[in-house]
DNA sequence: TCTGGGGTCCTAGGACCC
DNA sequence: TCTGGGGTCCTAGGACCC
């Protein structure tokens, strides 16, 4: 089984929005640079949709509020869909905060596997979604992989369920466009359209060796199994992480080193910070910097041994940074680590360690750094209490200059707020030193909009 | 229209090793 | 005249997903 949330972002806000019930809401970057994360259904009637440019979302549909999304409330709604779900059977594979796999062969009831059964399934299981989510809807697909199991929630949205009886695959996706394939997008759709294929019975009619040699052999073998809906994959459940990073596109493209270096050093802390709060240790360390142009380049090292250390990751991202040619301007920097163990094997005190780092150009400054660096890494990791009490990343993003970037993130749009005086609210809009407040919350009716300076001491962001 | 942020997986070439 | 072969690791880039 397959259950998606429906437009999820954009509903648990107009689930605590009420003035925004039925209206067009777009969540997504707010930035000339932003794109939508997602379009409210009165949106998409405007044509809003997923990943566009939210400066053409505002062309597209000017009346529509767009917000910049609640992170903590959705992953509180999140949290509790997959509760629903673990009820039914251990085995549930979530994708991202809205979407999850269940193996319903290994639920925890006897459930029967005849249309009427898992139709009274569904909709038990909507109900429930509904009641743990205090109102939010989801499209449930059932079918015999996974892969069919996804593609019958799209068929059923917004709010649907769509059972595929085992036997009528083939004949349910022969029609279809090769683009409903998880894992074709639009330049392996250009490829295969440009020899003659756009249909999934396309897909099944062609040699295997001419497709391998289009899209490689990995790919092929896997779209031409898929078109024949077959599909053995299992459902995981606690996949481990492979890597972790941050990242940060800018208003306008930097050139300034120094301040690319404080980015730098402020993402290598937020990535240590999250290392540190799963307990692992990483051996690679990577930047990414994509340029005026939008050509993006990555640079990493790897080290013989692993760590969370705040100072080693930041000196290596700074030295990677040298690697590259940034005098086009900066369009987006970040930093990740990847290599990940929940074992310490850090030998980068042993003598063969430090050769190696000198051979490898990360300079004597690496050796001097450590001591200082281990003694704050060990504390947290004795101490896990100290993670709370490290800074958090808004302000490490003033202490390093980059207050100017991210100012204008103190009244973000959409975010909650409490005024002494007049409640609980959310942030309608905020500029030249004012902020609009709508004062309403999911179990008010619509409420009244009111304007403060943006430094009224009586509001608080929440 | 001018393209986010957080991820996963694959490919291809070179180094290195036996 | 002149080059083996296979496996593994690392790096950079690209496609894709939500």
């Amino acid at each position: 089984m397959h259950l998606d949330l429906d437009a999820f972002f954009a509903s648990v806000e107009q689930r605590d929005k009420p003035s925004l019930r039925g209206k067009p809401v777009v969540v997504g970057g707010i930035g000339p640079r932003g794109v939508v994360s997602t379009a409210s259904y009165e949106a998409r009637v405007f044509g809003v949709h997923s990943a566009m440019p939210t400066a053409e979302a505002r062309r597209r549909c000017p009346y529509a509020a767009f917000l910049s999304g609640r992170f903590d409330a959705y992953r509180v709604a999140s949290r509790a869909v997959m509760g629903v779900l673990r009820e039914l059977s251990p085995l549930v594979e979530p994708l991202s905060l809205d979407e999850a796999f269940v193996d319903l062969g290994a639920a925890t009831e006897p459930i029967g596997f005849d249309r009427e059964s898992l139709t009274a399934l569904a909709t038990r299981i909507k109900t429930d979604v509904a009641e743990a989510t205090d109102g939010l809807t989801a499209s449930i697909g059932i079918g015999t992989s996974k892969f069919i199991a996804k593609l019958a929630t799209e068929l059923g949205k917004p709010d649907g369920f769509t059972l595929v009886e085992p036997g009528a695959e083939v004949e349910l996706i022969s029609p279809m466009s090769i683009r409903a394939i998880p894992g074709v997008g639009p330049a392996t759709f250009d490829k295969l359209r440009r020899i003659g294929i756009t249909t999934i019975a396309d897909l099944q009619a062609i040699d295997l060796d001419e497709l391998v040699r289009e899209v490689g052999r990995a790919h092929g073998s896997v779209l031409k199994e898929l078109a024949l809906a077959r599909d053995d994959r299992g459902v995981e459940p606690e996949r481990e992480a492979k890597s972790i990073s941050v990242e940060d596109t800018f208003e306008t493209d930097l050139v300034d080193r120094a301040e690319l270096l404080r980015i730098i050093e402020t993402d290598a802390r937020q990535v240590a910070v999250r290392l540190t709060a799963a307990r692992l240790f990483a051996r690679t360390v990577t930047i990414k910097v994509r340029l005026h142009g939008f050509v993006t380049h990555t640079r990493s090292r790897t080290l013989t041994g692993a760590t969370d250390r705040v100072e080693l990751i930041s000196q290596i991202a700074r030295s990677l940074l040298d690697e590259v040619d940034t005098s086009s301007g900066v369009r987006l920097l970040g930093v990740g680590v990847a290599g990940l163990t929940d074992v310490l094997q850090e030998d980068l005190f042993s003598s063969a360690e430090a050769a190696d780092q000198a051979e490898d150009d990360v300079d004597a400054e690496v050796a001097s750094a450590e001591p200082a660096a281990d003694e704050g890494a060990q504390s947290i990791r004795d101490d896990p209490a100290a993670l709370e009490r490290q800074p958090s990343g808004g302000v490490d993003a003033e202490a390093a200059g980059l207050h100017r970037v991210r100012r204008r993130l103190d009244w973000p749009p959409g975010a909650d707020v409490e005024h002494d005086e007049h409640g609980r609210g959310w942030v309608w809009g905020a500029g030249l030193g004012r902020v609009t407040v709508r004062f309403e919350t999911s179990a008010s009716p619509p409420g009244p909009v009111r304007t403060f300076a943006d430094d009224d001491p009586l509001l608080h962001r929440m």
